[in-house]
DNA sequence: TTCGCTGGCGCAAACGTTTGTTCCCTCCTA
DNA sequence: TAGGAGGGAACAAACGTTTGCGCCAGCGAA
């Protein structure tokens, strides 16, 4: 049953029907025995406007898309609930989409999402910005929030983590605890935030005069294979790292692989950094250092930035971003020297 | 730039441009030559119908909804992934939502979906059948398939595991090791699945002789918390059981977690055998045996079963159930006695 | 010339809302 | 008693599609 077909059952007009049941029955002045009569008869029947509808006449759906690179990483689920979640509260639905770190997968995605006429859109992009992907987006209307992984080019609100500082507080830790040679396991080369966790790390190899061939630098993707193949890389050689940061949160599975596979152990044979707390991190052996992000924070905020844009449309543009600090976790895969 | 904007540009009929961008342009004779001039007009633009508009006049909006108890958890997420991916390919989105292993957001979550006009509906349900639950689903009228845990008393095509025999697997593998006192941790007592698989493992108990006190049973939810207290129970007993049968995924995290606090190893001191393979399985110290469920397999039958409803709205009801079977993964966290 | 047929396309209704405007009625005041 | 004020609710347009039906032109046949 639809709200016409109410209407015509209590003998009232659509219109009050509809007044009452979206909650401006005091705006347009509906007496409080017609609103009882309506809400009681809503209720029996069971009877809600069809959002289809309304969506139609609104000009918008009462939806945002929510467009992640993986969701079988704990890292983007943990924050994919926490976003429905506060989403939920407003009446906001939310479609959420993965792109498997595909940016095929993410433009096709992105132009399908934004033709849905959204309220608004999440963006947590796979990394790598490329024309069509800045064209989709800047060519649309829609409010758009960026997340993690920033696009540079793209301005739009964001939230990200301050992954320079990030990279330096991991190096820092290496080399306070005594090791020399580095090694960085990154996701993909052109992921702006990878880089700029490497652009931490390097900075403070600078400023304690390193040399540059002191850290060396493998990985050419988030898939599992990739990071297979780049910690084969770095484990391999035979001027080996004496301490290796995971980049990413999966990384570390292809370090812990091929660690094992060579007969390696840690943090004896080298140390290991690792990205992303996970709910497993303390209970690998040895339980895993680890450089934790606050996800519901980071969640919460991308959500709120994007809320104030779906209340006032005018505010477009005028989001500050934010950025949020890293911590590190010590456990005991990095050795003291 | 809307279709019927596209048609007054171009002086066509609003239909006609509606024909041609629907796929439908043969069935009512367009011309080859219009067909091109607004295939062409429409790529120029980047127009695409409404999918609201069309939604509303065709009654519905080319959307399934899918709801699952933990999108945190790997097996839910990569079912999420299959899932959606295997609808794009029909062109038809998917709305995810997570009741987080929460019967009350679970209800209020499906009202929701089943009152939004979707197509159809995947549920993994939280387990426990409330009248609530019941009485929303058979109310309804949407095409619903139900994946992994079922729900008894609601007839709907459903995809899961054989549990029964998942159990006995598991509790054969043990008893063929020599284990004699074994322990489940369960998620919540009241979900379907993990009272069939403890069924399957009390069976063969029974089959070969053994004392019903030879099992002991702990666990009242799927949350961490719950975990660690049911693994608690069941390690910190003063006849603490020399094999431990992790029934989710979740749970065997409570295990290790406890495990280790209490100084424990694996598996000198008890044997463990966990439900559902996860990245990590492997890499574990050590590798844990686990019960790995087909779940891409799973997924995709699950989208399977739902597609042939919405191809043919007459076949609601007259879609059998598919039942999948798990299988052992050998690793070193059961000991041979 | 008239008729029927067919290819090609336009007309208009319908889907279910929301919301600005109008209308009616009652009550109060002058 | 007339005029105004204001509360309460109905009217109707609009949102962007899809689709059954009908219209028109052209062509072949009678």
């Amino acid at each position: 049953m639809n709200i016409s077909e109410l209407a015509q059952h209590l003998g009232v007009a659509v219109s009050t029907v509809s007044r009452v049941l979206s909650g401006n029955a005091e705006k347009y002045r509906i007496s409080e025995q017609t609103v009882r009569r309506v809400q009681e008869a809503a209720e029996k029947f069971q009877v809600v406007p069809d959002p289809l509808g309304a969506g139609l006449r609104r000009g918008k759906l009462g939806m945002i898309g929510l467009l992640v690179p993986d969701i079988t990483n704990p890292f983007f689920s943990t924050m994919a609930r926490a976003i429905e979640l506060r989403f939920r509260e407003t009446g906001i639905a939310v479609q959420l989409c993965d792109s498997a770190e595909d940016t095929d997968t993410e433009l096709l995605l992105l132009t399908k999402l934004l033709s849905r006429r959204l309220d608004g859109l999440i963006l947590a992009p796979v990394g790598k910005v490329s024309d069509g992907l800045k064209k989709a987006i800047s060519d649309s209307s829609m409010p758009i929030v960026l997340l993690d992984r920033l696009l540079p080019g793209i301005d739009a609100p964001s939230v990200s983590l301050d992954n320079r500082k990030a990279g330096a507080l991991a190096a820092a830790h290496l080399l306070d605890a005594g090791h020399r040679r580095l090694g960085c396991l990154r996701g993909d080369p052109g992921a702006v935030s990878d880089r700029e966790r490497i652009e931490g790390v390097q900075e403070v190899l600078r400023e304690r005069g390193f040399e540059s061939d002191d850290l060396v630098i493998a990985g050419e993707g988030y898939t599992r294979e990739e990071s297979l193949a780049g910690a084969e890389k770095l484990l391999s050689a035979s001027d080996r790292p004496d301490a290796i940061i995971s980049l990413s949160g999966q990384g570390v599975l292809g370090v812990l692989e091929v660690s094992r596979r060579l007969g390696l152990s840690i943090p004896s044979d080298f140390s290991l950094l690792a990205f992303d707390e996970q709910p497993w991190s303390a209970l690998m052996q040895p339980p895993l250092t680890t450089i934790a992000q606050p996800i519901e924070a980071m969640a919460e905020k991308a959500a709120a930035l994007l809320n104030v844009t779906l209340k006032d449309p005018k505010s477009v543009g005028q989001q500050e971003s934010a950025v949020f600090e890293a911590s590190l976790c010590e456990r005991e895969s990095v050795a003291k020297k």
